[in-house]
DNA sequence: AAACAA
DNA sequence: TGTTTGC
DNA sequence: GTTTTGC
DNA sequence: AAAACC
């Protein structure tokens, strides 16, 4: 199979026909850049399908890309990049004398001496930087006079400075004392060239052998190198010196665990998979747990540990502190001080400490706080300001374990914990009685309200489980909600949390079928996905006309930055992280250094692209041009095979004045005719000088067809698709009509599958999702562009059976094959979409009502 | 869904 | 098997 | 309490 | 973040 040795030479196609002159490109313009589109879905059209692209891009890019490469950056690299505006008292001192360490073997690392601070003004995160090309290192205090926005210092490594307070960005509490201190060893890193992350981390343990550097310090005047590119700075690295320890437990399921902790990580911090009281810095919990549950858990993660639950008067144990903490600090960019979040349970058991939420009464006055993000800070401090009670201890027997009190037991990553750690999990048993499974999710209350018996009262709305059965127009009188709700959106989806974004998303939808302004939040209190945190910004809006999270949100400077990245062709939520934390801050700054470009090497021809042709591409093509287009477009298909059919698809289908894009989507009664449509189209639209580049994937052809058709064509044949036929291109389009390239997609399918795919490709991507999820939850069926896959549940509860179709698929035979290991079969496929809709038994929508 | 990297 | 991108 | 969240 | 699943 795989045959193909020539594929890969398919795959490289030739070099962009368009200037690659990264220079004549223009800075993107302002405007552009927040939102035009986003959200919703520009993108509108989803399916399934297919593939990658031109070059690939893929994996790699992002984790290797901090280390290799050179470029202008390198001088980062070397240089141990380590910022940190502030220094928690807990954590210097204390951690410098007794951290256990495990010596630092790298023999021929680069040591720190001489260092250069500089502190982003603009962004006024206070972020530093400190680099050095020399070895040795000793003890580094930054001054606070050093430290001032827009200044840059050196600072000799052996020297000892201190860093008090920062003014300006109002927040950087360091620690109070002048002395905050910076220590060394925990916050300088000699960054080799890979890697970095890993041995950053392997050297933050590090003591180093000499504390104190006797070394003289040479501070020749340092050579700044600084890059051309301005901004070389790495991002927020505001958990410096941080060692944590997340307690999977109550809110903090595994997933959210896994993901604290790699934020963690990315911010300059680490995490250990146990608590180990001259290691652990910080213990993160979820606010909901009970002190009993605290104590117990602490006490099976720490063989012998004190732990303290208030804030310290010494810092000799961990602290242990609210997930807040770590989310709130990420998103303002700075690190909060630990005071604010710092679990205050009393032994007097009851208190639940709920913590910085004083009303948790969410249905009444639910304020914003409860787990919004960002206000919470100031929440926190006004709930708990008072009394911070005694300091209670947590003292495990510390026999119990091992006494593992090495870092043998942290592991940077907690992906993969030494298999001796597994003892010291929270043995959670569930003993959830297995009965009270009422697998009758009927309530799936057909569109409309008709479930929802029992207290249907509630809310004057429709109320089903799925938004799909909602009726969301592209123009509502809630606007001024969603809006919000989708800046809180892209903000977790840019952030890498995606479930959150996914729940924002599901709630705006709800919001967006509202049929009249929100005026009380009573109203939809009961609404199925509006859930604590979304009701509580929704409420706010209604209060205060203005959500502070998203507020917040919207002014924060990584997220804007990585909101333009993405505008970019070919640049996802990925790769505008990795470019950000490579220091670019405009897309300006990408065109002029290419040095990404070894980093990315699976995506740069599509980055070529899309920065080439950024404007044009990044411009919405109106209504009336996609119209034209798809005119144009036809008219050759149908020369090439008379009385092909094709439906616009996308966001022009479901009413948007402008689209990202545009969506073809063609078919044949003759169900054999489409099979050689595609490529044959595309040579024609090539040699007309139409399609200036392609990314194209044909179904079930032979090497040879493909080869025939050579040019933009770009396929693979490894795999045979589920459901065969599936052929498509996404293009580069030189528009007739406006003169400007535009991105167009080219689909072709025998006319069996053409209900599904035009369904698909109609989207919203969010109403395919949750019409998917539907199908699957509640009927046992897989929805997907190229029709519906009956899943046998084992329990043989075998609805009407389904007959099956006649379609080839890799691995298994006929009938009975088999998908994602489970048994399947095909439903008999329809001619249109009205008739879909009935097969998965949901309320037609047109598609301007399916705008989710 | 699909392509890659590991 | 896992990651990334895409619709 | 844990898993899933679209394909 | 929300809901399903066990």
């Amino acid at each position: 199979m795989s045959g193909s040795p020539q594929r890969r030479r398919l795959r490289s196609p030739p070099p962009p026909l368009l200037p690659r002159s990264p220079q004549r490109l223009r800075p993107l313009s302002r405007h552009d850049d927040a939102d035009a589109d986003d959200d919703d879905d520009d993108d509108d059209a989803f399916m399934d399908l297919d593939q990658a692209e031109d070059a690939d891009e893929h994996g790699t890019t992002a984790a290797r890309s901090a280390g290799t490469s050179a470029t202008p950056f390198a001088w980062l690299r070397s240089a141990g990049l380590r910022s940190n505006n502030n220094v928690g008292p807990s954590q210097s001192k204390p951690r410098q004398n007794g951290a256990p360490l495990k010596s630092l073997a790298p023999q021929g690392e680069p040591i720190v001496k001489r260092a250069r601070i500089e502190v982003d003004s603009q962004t006024q995160s206070n972020e530093l930087i400190i680099a050095s090309d020399e070895s040795s290192l000793g003890e580094i205090v930054l001054d606070q006079e050093d430290v001032r926005p827009s200044r840059t210092s050196v600072v000799d490594a052996g020297a000892t400075v201190s860093v008090g307070s920062q003014s300006s960005a109002g927040s950087i509490t360091l620690g109070e004392s002048a002395e905050a201190a910076i220590e060394s060893s925990a916050s300088l890193q000699v960054l080799s060239g890979d890697d970095e992350q890993q041995e950053a981390d392997a050297l933050n343990t590090v003591p180093h052998t000499a504390p104190v550097q006797s070394e003289p310090v040479d501070v020749k005047p340092t050579v700044d190198v600084k890059p051309s590119v301005a901004v070389p700075v790495v991002a927020h690295q505001i958990f410096t010196g941080v060692r944590a320890f997340v307690l999977a437990s109550g809110t903090i399921s595994q997933q959210r665990k896994a993901l604290l902790e790699s934020k963690i990580v990315h911010a300059g911090g680490t995490t250990s998979v146990c608590i180990l009281p001259q290691s652990t810095t910080h213990i993160i919990v979820g606010s909901d747990l009970s002190y009993d549950r605290l104590v117990n858990a602490i006490a099976q993660f720490s063989p012998s540990t004190k732990v303290k639950l208030e804030v310290p008067a010494s810092h000799a144990a961990p602290l242990v502190l609210s997930a807040d903490w770590v989310t709130n600090s990420l998103v303002r960019g700075r690190r909060l001080p630990d005071e604010d979040f710092v679990i205050r349970t009393g032994p007097t058991t009851s208190a639940l400490s709920r913590v910085p939420n004083p009303s948790s009464q969410e249905s009444s006055t639910e304020s914003a706080s409860p787990h919004s993000p960002l206000p919470t800070a100031a929440a926190c401090k006004a709930a708990s300001p008072a009394a911070p009670s005694s300091l209670e201890w947590l003292e495990s027997d510390s026999e119990n374990g091992i006494d593992l009190v090495s870092d043998e037991f942290d592991s940077t990553s907690a992906a993969h914990p030494p298999a001796a750690f597994t003892t010291f999990r929270p043995s959670r048993k569930s003993e959830v009685p297995p009965a009270m499974r009422h697998r009758e999710v009927s309530s799936t209350d057909d569109a409309d309200s008709s479930a929802e018996d029992t207290n249907a009262s509630a809310s004057p709305f429709s109320n089903p489980k799925y938004v799909c059965f909602l009726p969301v127009p592209r123009q509502h009188s809630n606007m001024h909600i969603t809006d919000q709700l989708a800046c809180i959106e892209d903000f977790y989806f840019l952030s890498g949390d995606e479930s959150r974004a996914l729940a924002m998303r599901r709630s705006l939808c709800v919001i967006a079928a509202l049929p009249r302004r929100l005026t009380r939040i009573q109203d939809i209190q009961s609404l199925h996905n509006m859930g604590q945190s979304s009701r509580a910004i929704v409420k706010e809006i209604l209060d205060k006309g203005r959500s502070t999270a998203a507020t917040c949100m919207a002014n924060d400077p990584k997220y804007t930055t990585m909101l333009q990245f993405r505008s970019i062709y070919g640049c996802g939520q990925r790769i505008a992280q990795a470019l950000y934390e490579r220091g670019y801050r405009t897309i300006a700054e990408i065109c002029a250094d290419r040095s990404w470009v070894a980093d990315f090497p699976l995506s740069a021809e599509r980055l070529e692209w899309g920065l080439t042709l950024h404007t044009e591409l990044g411009s919405q093509v109106p209504r009336d041009e996609v119209k034209q287009l798809g005119d144009c477009v036809y008219k050759y298909a149908n020369t090439i095979l008379p009385g092909v059919m094709m439906t616009i698809g996308g966001g022009y289908r479901r009413g948007k004045p402008a689209s990202k894009d545009c969506d073809f989507i063609f078919t044949h009664n003759d169900s054999d005719a489409i099979e050689f449509l595609l490529p044959q189209l595309l040579l024609q639209l090539q040699v007309a000088g139409l399609v200036v580049h392609a990314n194209t994937q044909v179904g079930h052809n032979t090497p040879e067809r493909i080869i025939n058709y050579h040019y933009p064509i770009i396929s693979d044949f490894t795999h045979r698709p589920l459901l065969d036929c599936t052929d498509r291109s996404f293009t580069i389009f030189k528009s007739p009509v406006s003169g400007l390239h535009r991105r167009i997609d080219i689909i072709c399918v025998p006319r069996t599958q053409y209900a599904y795919t035009v369904l698909a490709w109609t989207g919203s991507k969010q109403f395919n999702r949750s019409l998917r999820l539907y199908a699957e939850r509640e009927l046992g069926w897989t929805l997907s562009s190229h029709g519906l896959l009956q899943i046998y549940s084992e329990s043989g509860d075998s609805e009407q059976q389904q007959q099956q179709h006649q379609h080839h698929q890799q691995k298994s035979e006929q009938l009975g094959r088999t998908h994602n290991g489970k048994q399947v079969s095909f439903v008999p496929p329809v001619l249109t979409e009205r008739q879909v809709f009935a097969q998965l038994k949901v309320p037609y929508l047109e598609p301007w009502q399916r705008n989710h």
